[in-house]
DNA sequence: GTTCCGCATGAATCGATAG
DNA sequence: ACTATCGATTCATGCGGAA
């Protein structure tokens, strides 16, 4: 049987069934936000925590097999609280994921400005969740200057939430430390990011309620491939992905086992202006 | 025996055995940044990454003993890169507290804004660090006014006249609901923090190896503790934990195993001005 | 054109109530 | 007892209209 790729198209699927057709060793970035835990059944996927880790297992093998060895599995994940507790399902998975094969890379935290509001008696607004990077080989390709920050952003970032005791606390020690970075900054306009990425959450956007923001994949496309470079997201949801993707001249291909957001996300595709 | 708590002081000892001589459900807090694994060998040893848990264990069964069932357990840990991986120390030692009765009751996020500058080819600065709290029990002390923050800008328009969907949200409660909501919010300029931390880090301390700012420590014994109570560090290195709780007006136990650190701990704390 | 302000809405979680 | 549903709580963002 030949296996054909299918370029820059949104399946409708099992991304398990629909990836068992697609070639070895052809994508080079995986990245996706698969639905999330939830004993719930009527919300979107809504897989019982329990049973998550036996859900993903088999959809990760799929994806270990389909992933160039010099590509990128980039997972977005966090884990529900369950009676009092942060669940375990999402650091099982990464131990399971590591005996299927995977090397974990790296863990970045996207932290989300503008979290969920409430207020409970135990905890505080859960205000991050996980990007997990899973690699085929220690050999990879990464981009790291394609999202490289202009130093004027950066510092403004950095000293933005400064509180007024940090302020005094910087002040305190500016002829040690702090003194000699700036000097290593000055005649530099760029600067490598960390691996904790600040990002809004899309609220007011009625019509596309995406689960994750566009910069979030486009941060990640922009790390991790190279123009024409094929892009994957198993649980495509209504496209953001793919829309980014298209937009920054890479191939892409969705799947998502639902087909109403299948169309959802065509639509969204074909409307998507493809000069940045 | 009569088991005798030994208030305010610094004791040299491995603290699995010195917590021996601890009466049980004593402490009302424990906050700690133990060693490393592997990373710091010239100090504290060097546990390597490995054996980590193991070494861990039987120390966490004597915190558990230790504290008080309203009390609370928070560890600083981060894993560290070995052989191009994040290796598994860490979320394998979250599973096994589980299994020896602790409730891991949430993860906050210590972001690290003054990360020291590097590149690597294949990662980004690491700047940010796990805090794990772990709990006897579902219902324990958390003191959430303690750590309010200024609330943002937007406040200022809308306090200043409620807007129509919150008038609806509000009137679609209970009746008695929202004359109560209305006052909540007048006049307030401070809101709940989250579980991300924005923290610099120090780089005044030179002689103890462990990078901790005073400012994490003073937060989480802000959040879980009042005045009078009792607070641990078994790791207590330079001392940064004991003289943060002296001066917050509560009572320190510390321990670290190696008595020239607890010297160093013992005369900071001494120099240490007791009026915030 | 700028700036300001009103407004909807989000991968949330807890405790109480109902089946 | 144990699970499913529902109401209450709360904060930052970007859009669009107004000043």
């Amino acid at each position: 049987m030949t296996h054909h790729l299918p370029i820059n198209q949104i399946l409708q699927g099992d991304c398990e069934q629909v990836l068992a057709t697609f070639p070895d060793n052809s994508i080079d970035l995986i990245v996706t936000s698969p639905p999330y835990a939830d004993r719930r059944k009527k919300t979107y996927g809504g897989i019982h925590p329990d049973h998550y880790v036996e859900w993903f297992l088999p959809k990760a093998a799929e994806f270990l097999r389909v992933l160039k060895p010099t590509g990128t599995f980039i997972l977005n994940i966090k884990e529900r609280v369950v009676n009092g507790e942060r669940h375990t399902y999402v650091i099982e998975l990464i131990l399971r994921l590591r005996e299927q094969g995977w090397l974990w890379t790296e863990e970045f935290i996207w932290h989300k400005k503008n979290s969920y509001p409430g207020k409970w008696p135990n905890r505080f607004r859960d205000s991050w969740e996980r990007c997990l990077q899973f690699n085929k080989q220690r050999q990879f390709n990464m981009y790291q200057e394609a999202v490289m920050i202009p130093m004027g952003d950066w510092a403004r970032s950095r000293l933005r939430r400064l509180s007024e005791t940090d302020k005094v606390r910087d002040e305190s020690k500016v002829n040690s430390g702090f003194g000699k970075n700036v000097s290593n900054w000055l005649g530099r306009k760029m600067a490598y990011p960390t691996n904790v990425l600040h990002l809004a959450t899309e609220t007011s956007n009625r019509k596309h309620s995406a689960v994750f923001p566009a910069a979030l994949p486009e941060w990640f496309i922009k790390l991790f491939t190279q123009e024409g470079d094929i892009v994957l997201d198993p649980f495509v949801g209504s496209g953001t992905t793919a829309i980014v993707a298209k937009r920054m001249k890479r191939r892409y291909i969705g799947i998502d086992i639902h087909e109403e957001y299948c169309e959802m996300a065509r639509t969204s595709i074909g409307a998507a202006i493809t000069t940045l």
